[in-house]
DNA sequence: GGTTAACCGAGACGGTACGTCGGGTCTTAAC
DNA sequence: GTTAAGACCCGACGTACCGTCTCGGTTAACC
């Protein structure tokens, strides 16, 4: 057998510190909330996590890649498989709460600063948003989504409806409207959205 | 009357010098396209320009300052007043022309570096993001709800629409989907963003 | 006749403010006080007299010009020819009363910085220098060897004694002690200084 | 025992690079050389050695500091306790030697420009005073005055003569001449300076 | 007494260097 | 062989001054 061949040096993740890598993201979390995305160095979380930088620098491609693993690693084991949305039968009923639910969540400034470097990131780093895409967003997509074919079985929505646009039309105006801090929102706007989704696929 | 308390070391505008002006917001397009975003350093952009560092310092507060001003700078003089949308009485008709011709620019890899750019300042910077909306955005988003209002008055959209909800339902999904590069942008799905619309927004 | 061919735009004299001329050299006398020479700036000295730059830089060449000329000021006028040295007939008693005010003089703080200043610069400036012995040494050297020439004629100091070397031999080490803080400046100090040229040079 | 309290980040000179700092001092060498003491920058010694600035500020605290190391580094291993003066046992005729000698060396205009940036230090920066006289004159002084004291014991010199005052009216006058460009440096010059030394502390 | 040339204050300009920060690489010692 | 530690080269930061260059506004000399 040839050893590796796509050789640069690579490190063996056998003999990789679970330590380290822990208080590594960790450090990213907390200096993410503190000082803000941009002002986050890796030397700053090289230091907060009591680590060398080379460390950071073997198993991380760049800033951006720390501060993602980060969030995923906060994401993880969340729901383990369980991501599932209320199905109450009343598709109208169960988005306008999950909606109210996302708004509500936009709202908290509290998360304001962290998911907008994320966001940072995503948007900048096309790597990132695949990773992105598949390991954040591609579940909770897939639950929605999930809901949605219920409604179409249940008669509620147009059963040749594309799945993936009504969830842009739910969702990206909301997120386009946080991201540009366009406007308040609201659960009214919530709502809006909703009886909008509904009507435009309607059966 | 007070002499303008907010003292700090104010420049006085009047002495300003517009070749050294020009040059650098030339320069800071040039570096934008040329190696992105990320990488433009006000060093380059002065080096560029042959201007003292310090005169960019003077007169912008930021890199993102300095390079959303060259987008302006662009935009300005454009159609002076003269922006208007296609009015044929077809509102369909309309919007998928604008709507597939919105999609071509944003496919368009020449715009590619300097658009993104632009949208990360924007959401990075609360004070960018409102000069976007008041300068750029503004107009535009003017003149699209002016065309759509004659479409209210034909009887082609429900009267009692919410313009801003029609636009960004219309906008925000495409808008979303160049940004996390989440799919193709293509002639096709500009056609169903304008369906999708006017299904859910008819009179 | 040629009109004046060293034309380099030179500035007319006669229509000197004298304000601003006195303004910058007292502005320039209290920085290096406060600062010291090293780091006073022709901008500090501009903005604390209240004179553009311009106005320094017509009138004199460096720094180290106007800061000269700012001890230059100070010692004009003191007495107007009338510099002589006691004479009580004891040349060691006189020389000691002499080289103990020198003493006393280099000992004080409050002269430690501009001294220091005055020094470096003609250290450093060889126009400056000459400008030191012919305007400021000069008259103090001549006062000093008057009093010699009459301690010859009095029998009290060889009649073929070099001056210039006499003076040397007095005051050099003071200075020298003094410019490398390489020991006490005491009385005593004086006192052996004079006994040694004594010694040196008697009759 | 407390770990060094004066904490302010050290670096450990145990890791310092021998390689950077022999760099860094050849280019100060050079650039004083090249360009005189007061236009050597910084950052031209740093690009000069293919070093970081950072390397420099490390383990230097000022400009001065990096050029005295420079020639302290030229001075060292030079004579390895071996400075000696000449003793034929004829004082006078030792001392000529040696002053004219030193002479000769202030005359080369070679060594102008350092040697006058060395004292430039020494006379702005107390603490490179200090080092100067411990490092540089100190053990020159030593060996002087070892002739001296042989001088003493060989009845050409009084007995309680202040060996320190001995050589400050030995070289305080020529190193004064020469700092003020006051007057030419001849071998007759040193000669006399001789003459008058043995007469001021003949026994 | 009115014109005009100069000096004046102010301060923006193109630059150079400052001293600091952080990026990413490399070396050392400890485990 | 990975780790913490940290020195290294490098590039950019934002600031301070340099010496030059307009600007209006006095101001003194000459018409």
């Amino acid at each position: 057998m040839l050893p590796d061949v796509s050789d640069p040096r690579k490190p063996n993740p056998a003999r990789r510190s679970e330590r380290s890598r822990r208080a590594v993201l960790g450090a990213a979390r907390e200096l993410v909330s503190e000082v803000g995305y941009a002002k986050v160095s890796i030397e700053a979380i090289a230091a907060r996590a009591g680590v060398g930088k080379q460390t950071i620098y073997r198993w991380w491609p760049s800033k951006g890649a720390v501060i993602f693993d980060s969030f995923l690693e906060l994401s993880e084991g969340e729901g383990e498989e369980g991501i599932r949305l209320p199905d109450t039968g009343d598709l109208g009923a169960d988005l306008k709460a999950v909606m109210r639910a996302t708004v509500a969540e936009f709202a908290d400034p509290a998360f304001e600063a962290p998911i907008r470097a994320l966001n940072l990131e995503i948007i900048a780093d096309p790597a990132l948003a695949d990773a992105y895409r598949e390991k954040l967003a591609g579940p909770v997509d897939e639950a929605k989504k999930e809901r949605l074919r219920s409604a179409q079985r249940a008669g509620q929505l147009a059963a040749d409806a594309d799945l993936d646009l009504v969830l842009e039309v739910l969702y990206a105006p909301l997120y386009q409207r946080w991201l540009h801090r366009a406007g308040p929102l609201t659960p009214q706007y919530a709502d809006a959205l909703v009886a909008t989704v509904l009507r435009a696929f309607a059966p």
